[in-house]
DNA sequence: GGTGTGATCGTA
DNA sequence: ACGATCACACCA
């Protein structure tokens, strides 16, 4: 499969180009394609997202409007948003169509390492196995080399992180459950989270 | 396998 | 003050 990464295309912006909730299960089985300056690849396989939504999901950085951190979640679908948080780490969106002047994104939060696992053990010193490289947001960002600069990143286009279909079909009954890390009060009871049923690669949550 | 805790800083 | 988190210590 990692011979074939460099073939595979970007998946169009029609695919992203609908409701949040209703892109983020379909994103299960897509690679997650990282184009390294030097030319080589890295890649993971998607197996657990969550949904975030505008005005209506008190979980998203977009509820209380556009800032200058979440101004990539207003700027169309098909898009890559990533934000910093806990004061170390980066984590990875795709977004999703919104209702005007709302915004929308899917947090990718785990995934299975496919190609490039060289560099991901590099960036991933911390990791104690491979099942470790990418279970968990910033895990999987740290293991495709996505930082702050990529945020605002075309999906759809030559750019240097994409996703795409390789044949691998979302699984027909995701796993599905509440989102990870929200307080009370932040829509923590929204079900948004959808994951891959028994795939070691998902992240160990520890929901509150 | 599970729980508890500190790290570290941009954002609102 | 609080995170869309993680690693590590420690217990089982």
């Amino acid at each position: 499969v990692s011979v074939t990464v460099a073939r595979l295309s970007p998946l169009d912006r029609s695919c992203y180009d609908r409701p949040v909730a209703e892109l983020a299960p379909r994103l299960l089985g897509r690679l997650l394609v990282r184009r390294e300056e030097d030319g080589t690849f890295t890649a993971a396989r998607l197996v657990e997202v969550e949904a975030y939504g505008g005005v209506d999901d008190p979980g998203s950085h977009a509820h209380r409007g556009r800032t200058r951190r979440n101004a990539t979640m207003f700027s169309g679908p098909g898009l890559l948003y990533v934000y910093f948080t806990y004061g170390m780490h980066w984590c990875a969106n795709v977004t999703a169509a919104a209702p005007d002047g709302q915004g929308a994104a899917v947090l990718l939060r785990a995934g299975a390492p496919v190609a490039g696992l060289e560099a991901m053990r590099a960036r991933r010193a911390g990791a104690r196995t491979d099942r470790e490289l990418c279970a968990g947001p910033a895990r999987l960002a740290a293991a495709l080399g996505i930082t702050g600069d990529l945020d605002g990143t075309d999906c759809c286009g030559p750019g240097p992180v994409f996703l795409a279909d390789d044949g691998t079909p979302p699984p027909a009954r995701p796993g599905r459950s509440r989102r990870v890390g929200l307080g009370p009060g932040r829509g923590e009871t929204i079900r948004w989270r959808w994951y891959v049923r028994g795939d070691p690669h998902v992240s160990r949550a520890r929901v509150r």
